[in-house]
Order: structure tokens, then C-alpha cells, then sequence
DNA sequence: TCCATATATAACTCATAGGTTATTTAACCG
DNA sequence: CGGTTAAATAACCTATGAGTTATATATGGA
């Protein structure tokens, strides 16, 4: 499947964007996430598997454990891809455009 | 289930994903979908049917044909879902989020 | 009314998703 | 080395998704 495919597919079920969600607070192990959630290990090793598999995060090892960690980068590609229908729902997206343009050269200068 | 797994699992498929981009260009009919996609016309529906259900499209009749149309407020929802996690990836969001306060205002006594 | 066209529904197949329990592997510690 | 803890894998079950072909329904037109 393509990336896109995968990301979308993972954020599809809500205990992964649970798991999403409790990652943005920090790195966390799979029992840290199995008990919240009323779930067996395994359940959460197979989540955590889709969610390494879409890019959205990474698994590191410490000692017995393997905390897992939020990647962004894949969920910026999936707000990119919605980002080109923005246009349907928002009206001022075309000045806001304008408006980041010019942001981005201040930043470009100033940062 | 919820309404945004609904929608993500809609956007989890290539071919519902580009439907929407063919829908951006305007509204299409089952039979105008289904010779592209080298698909039957039951997959097409079935397509749509999901898309409906994540309130993405919408349908209406002309004669014999039922064409869909992009409905972008499920869209609107999804991206909002990510916005809450773009501080993970762009380091400019505080800024950004300044400077958006900012044009809200101006807008709100411009237009 | 009868036929043609467009779409939907029914019935089926095959693959995958999400969960379980039982077992295995990996790492630390006495 | 032997025991303990954390996580992964195996094997299994049930439900759902995406596609097919065949059939039914709805609309428009001669």
C-alpha cells in the first residue's frame, strides 16, 4: 500500500489516535498503554506495529522495555494531502495564503 | 462508529482518494467514475456509499444519474484533528498562530 | 405501455483487521 | 546460571472491506 494509504488507515482507528495522543505527552512503553486502555499486551504490540508501519512512530530499546515516540513527519503528509481541498471550506484561504507567503520571507530574513 | 475514523477510513483508500480529487473538479455521475478507474459499476457505488457515510460526498438525481459532490466539512474536521499535532513538526506554529489571531482580526472589521 | 439507460442491491469470494490466550524471546538481576 | 519482567510472536476466531457477476429498481422517451 502507499504511504498516504497507510497513514490514513492508521488514524482510522481511535485507540491508535488515543495512542497518538498520549505519545504527544512523551515516550511511553507498551504496558504504560495497555493498561489505560483495557487491552491486552499484544493488542497494543499490533497497534503500535501499524503505527511504526505508517511512519508515525519509532521504537527505541531500554533495558526490558521499548518506548515508542511520535514521528510527525508522516502526519504532516497527510495534512498536506487535505490541505489542497482547503479551498472548499475555507474562504479566506486565499488570503491566508498571501499571508504565510509573506510570513515565510520574514522568517526567511529574520530566523 | 465515530464520525472521524469514518472519515480517515474513507481517505484510507487510493481510489476513494482520487474520486475526491475528480469531484474537485466538479460534479461526477457513477458511469463517469467507473470508466477511468477501470472498475464495475456496483465498486464505484459501493465507493460513493462510504464516502457518503464519512459525509464527504453527497448525492443528488438528475434523470437516471446520481451524481456526487464534495462535501468539505468532514474534511475540515479531519484536518483540524491534525492541526492539533503541527507544533510536533513546524517550529514556526507558534508564530504562525500569532500572526493567524492577527489576520482574524483584521478580517473581522475588513469584511 | 414498452424499452433503454443509469444506478443500486443481492449473493458470493478472498484477504485483512482487531482481538484473544499461550508460548517464546530478550534483558536485567541475584 | 536461574528467575523475573517486558515485549513479541504464533495460532486462532470473528467481522469487515473490496471486488466480482447477476438481478432488480428507477427514470426518461418513442
Amino acid at each position: 500500500m502507499d504511504a498516504l494509504s497507510n497513514t490514513f488507515a492508521a488514524l482510522a482507528d481511535p485507540t491508535r489516535r488515543a495512542i497518538l495522543a498520549r505519545l504527544a505527552l512523551g515516550e511511553t512503553t507498551v504496558g504504560e498503554l495497555a493498561q489505560p486502555f483495557a487491552m491486552s499486551g499484544p493488542a497494543v504490540t499490533k497497534h503500535l506495529k501499524v503505527l511504526e508501519h505508517a511512519g508515525l512512530i519509532s521504537r527505541s530499546r531500554v533495558a526490558q522495555q521499548r518506548p515508542a515516540k511520535l514521528e510527525p513527519a508522516a502526519l504532516k503528509a497527510a495534512s498536506d494531502w487535505i490541505a489542497e481541498y482547503r479551498r472548499f471550506w475555507d474562504a479566506k484561504f486565499d488570503d491566508l495564503d498571501a499571508y504565510l507567503d509573506e510570513l515565510q520571507k520574514k522568517n526567511g530574513e529574520s530566523k
